[in-house]
DNA sequence: ATTGACGTATGACAACCTGTCATATATAAT
DNA sequence: ATTATATATGACAGGTTGTCATACGTCAAT
């Protein structure tokens, strides 16, 4: 987070320099990011971003606290209308996403961001209709055991597939960064598995 | 992926600048690695590496094709022991990844590459215990409508929503890379959170 | 054996980047 | 008026990257 000396900043300037920012961080992704250009277009010299930030990345967490604010405060309306309707609020919630990023300088910000998370994993490679879910599920396809699971269909399979992925490398990545809590993140894993196993399990007639 | 040149270079030499590269990965994440020291530790001029790789991340996709496919290796074996069953595989896809990674050399590659994802996100402080998850979830939590879902307990209810946001990410991570497939990537989406509605809400009596 | 063609090797170079630090300046407090 | 504290500044050291003109080695054909 900023250090206070940012914070107490004269509006104008601080503005200035959050706009410079912004730019910055539409035109390239996170990586490409060069501090020499923000201070530079924002007019103040090198030195004073560094009594700012500490870091990009300290820049970055700013920005992005702003951004989950507005989404907890939308998920709170949707929940308060809807009656406590998590499905509901999941899909509003895309909506959401989507209007909010698609204001003109927020668009550029988003795609360099999630295009980083994506390029550096390089788990996804970019061609459309050939992700490695897509490649995965069709390696892996003929051997599953169809009768076993209440889906409806070849599509409903692959989503089930696709889930489980995000699960489990959502879990791998936890653990390698908290591998103290590694046991406590496994016994979750091992009970959503097992929370998915029940509902989606064909009843044996 | 490395031209071609680089697979026709002797044993010795490709291996010893494979070896610097993997040193060089699992010392520092991603964005700190620094082609410079590779190319030292190899002993090799700088030019050939870019006569090897077009970049850096050239270098991490060809690391993580190996990945993959030893992974997609122990998919088709647990399958075709268990006779199909997902779940199954994903329980033993877990530990077989975590023993992989547990390889001296690989450990420090997988950690820093993880350790990548998450602080360039930056969704996820490092607090263990005080996931971006778990924050929202207990901003949430008390909105839920409780009654509305086949769920045991606090905890199977907090899987859920950890689930809900996994695929909400990963949607919104998609849409942003393949804009251009943004309407059948917004489908799948509302067909999964439907497939999950459909099992996981309680019937009315 | 000479010539050319091709793939490969090399390292100097220009252009950039970052984080620090000693110094200067402002602002407030005694 | 003096001292303390907070902030500003920009030069600096040490690093980075990708390119390119040049040199090398090998193989084939004249």
């Amino acid at each position: 987070m900023p250090t206070s000396t940012f914070f107490n900043l004269p509006q104008e300037k601080r503005n200035k320099l959050l706009s410079a920012i912004k730019d910055e961080f539409s035109r390239v992704p996170f990586d490409e990011v060069s501090i020499n250009k923000i201070v530079h277009a924002a007019g103040i010299p090198r030195g004073s971003f560094y009594q700012y930030f500490t870091d990009k990345n300290d820049v970055l967490c700013y920005l992005l606290s702003d951004f989950r604010q507005e989404i907890l405060g939308m998920a709170r309306e949707s929940m308060k209308k809807s009656g406590g309707d998590l499905f509901q609020l999941f899909s509003e919630l895309l909506d959401f996403t989507l209007a909010f990023a698609s204001q003109e300088q927020v668009n550029g910000f988003c795609r360099n961001l999630f295009a980083d998370i994506r390029v550096n994993s390089s788990l996804y490679p970019k061609q459309p209709g050939k992700t490695a879910q897509e490649a995965a599920f069709r390696e892996l396809s003929p051997l599953i055991d169809r009768g076993a699971y209440a889906l409806q269909g070849e599509d409903e399979c692959f989503l089930l597939v696709k889930i489980l992925l995000l699960i489990y490398l959502d879990t791998v990545t936890n653990i390698f960064l908290n591998p103290q809590n590694a046991s406590v993140i496994r016994t979750q894993y091992d009970q959503t598995l097992a929370l998915l196993k029940r509902f989606m399990t064909k009843e044996k007639e």
